[in-house]
DNA sequence: ATGAAAGCGCTAACAC
DNA sequence: GTGTTAGCGCTTTCAT
């Protein structure tokens, strides 16, 4: 049903139909309410798609993530998303599956169908990232390159928050789990580094480690083969990982040995015990990077944009405690059991 | 830069160039390179907007789920997605948040923007859907209606499976945690009613509760308080939220009581003990609802669809073990601890 | 306040 | 094989 017929019906151009459902306060009220009827009469709805065609906008908006199956970015898509309707905008998911080559062919392909495009860490170059920028409205969320405007969770203050929370437990020999190289694990790595100096702690780095639980329990072995009491992990995948594989080898946590991770997302309240994590604020990111995108695609100008930064906070749960007596030192893990 | 453009540098007419792009085997060979030359020279690429108009179909599928944030529902999206993408099908997803008048309003939303609709678990009214499926082609995943096509998981032989493991065990007084009304909920039932009733188990029924893990901790306490060793939980995060807490009761799992749940998605393998649960075929479901869809989209008849049934399959993990022994009974729970 | 007319960029008969 | 000609359904000047 088209905007003819019910211009027909209500006995009126097909231009005041089409004004009654983009601009309704340009019409008199009583032809307004005729076209009304005609429309729900007929159930007429504007087809969105011969609006976008004649508009140049399309109505939708775009979000490309590594891996929706992460409990991070699926929240990420749920704030996005329930974001984006209000607005009117329908919102393209897809997911590369960690695949740097279909990360760029998918973005790629999803230019034109929308307004703008949410990357989630994305996993393509530099350059490539700027090429794309070029082409259409773009927010990235937790990357930082210049004149692409951007939404950073800075988990610099949760890491020192972290570490400084181990150190007043007792521990003083703790390793990080990087994750791969990016905005996120500089972050984590800096605050690590920065405060197990400031606190002359022994600090050692391992990794990168893919951001799963599989990696996780890798991670673990590699740990009790090390002399620290306390892990910082990548993030709450990585650290259930390391719960789990320490737990089958006899370790306790966190009599043995503490555990940290990052997100706060589904996990942490799952795993046991319940993870101490720097919780982020995953639907505010969202959230922020919607505005900032629907900023830009309003024509607000994208070079000179700050990055929104956003800040974790550490929860305290079960999964930290003092570290085991010296004396008890060597007898932890399969000796234990 | 428009298909126009090309044309006159092309040297050729606009349909040629259209025809390069859309059947490019009609072209003279020779036409066709000088075509694309131009085209690649330009950096022209379909505008899928104005093709979607003339041609009458959006080449986009949508996906609206209940919850995205929930494990079992973010693999069915990116199965889902990973398999309408190498047929060119962009995929719009949203998440309805639990809301059944949301549900409604986003699917009517989205319908003339896609092809083709894929409901998970729709919250709506049998009326509405079949309505819905009057408007465009549908697939509904986990619910049945005569004359829409569905894909089903179906979980009674796994119920069956899991009822029949506790039996063997020794469990004889058993309990299932409901969750709300529809297919999925109906096949668990069964197969837990069936089950029991033929091994002349003592079987219990509680609930509803929703799927999340905040309901089965509740849904802890009512268990302790009947007699039941062994638990049947509608799906994984119900279970998860049981064991945590009969852990924090000092209720051992599976030493006093047992546990299985459904899904085997992320869950089971990061709870604590590992959970036993019946692992569904998540991404097999996904494609094949794809698959069914784009069929129907491609013209088969809904009608007669004779839904797609999908099992699972019962995963024993450490979350099950005999029931406590008769003497012991009653010691279990906070007295012990 | 409303109508007429010219597209938005592409496709699809239909001619040649 | 390729070009010509109408649209797809809506928006938007520009008149009136």
């Amino acid at each position: 049903v088209t905007i003819r017929q019910v211009a027909s019906v209500a006995g009126v151009s097909p231009s005041t139909v089409s004004r009654v459902f983009s601009r309704p306060d340009l019409v008199a009220h009583r032809t307004r309410q005729r076209v009304m009827d005609a429309a729900h009469r007929l159930g007429y709805t504007p087809n969105p798609v011969a609006r976008s065609l004649a508009r140049g906008c399309t109505g939708n908006l775009g979000i490309v993530v590594p891996d929706i199956g992460n409990a991070f970015l699926a929240l990420t898509v749920k704030a996005v998303q329930a974001r984006a309707r209000p607005d009117g905008y329908a919102l393209f998911v897809a997911d590369c599956d960690d695949q740097v080559q279909d990360d760029e062919r998918i973005v790629r392909a999803m230019v034109p169908r929308v307004d703008g495009l949410l990357l989630a860490y994305p996993l393509m170059s530099d350059e490539t990232l700027a090429e794309i920028a070029a082409l259409t409205p773009v927010v990235v969320m937790n990357r930082e390159l210049a004149d692409v405007p951007s939404v950073l969770i800075d988990t610099t203050p949760g890491a020192r928050q972290a570490v400084e929370h181990l150190h007043a437990l007792g521990h003083r020999d703790v390793v990080y789990l990087a994750g791969s190289d990016g905005y996120s694990n500089t972050c984590r790595l800096r605050g690590f580094q920065e405060t197990t100096r400031r606190l002359g702690m022994t600090a050692a780095v391992l990794g990168p480690f893919e951001p799963r639980v599989s990696a996780g329990v890798r991670a673990a072995d590699l740990v009790l083969a090390g002399s620290a009491t306390a892990v910082l992990a990548y993030n709450d995948e990585v650290a259930v990982g390391v719960i789990n594989r320490l737990a089958d080898r006899g370790v306790r946590v966190p009599g043995d040995v503490s555990v940290v991770g990052f997100d706060g997302a589904a996990l942490a309240d799952v795993a046991t015990p319940r993870l101490t994590t720097v919780r982020l604020p995953i639907r505010a990111a969202g959230v922020a990077a919607v505005q900032l995108l629907l900023d830009v695609v309003g024509g607000a100008d994208p070079s000179g944009h700050t990055p929104a930064r956003l800040v974790g906070e550490l929860i305290v749960q079960a999964s930290t405690g003092p570290p085991p007596d010296r004396r008890h030192r060597g007898h932890r893990g399969r000796d234990e059991t």
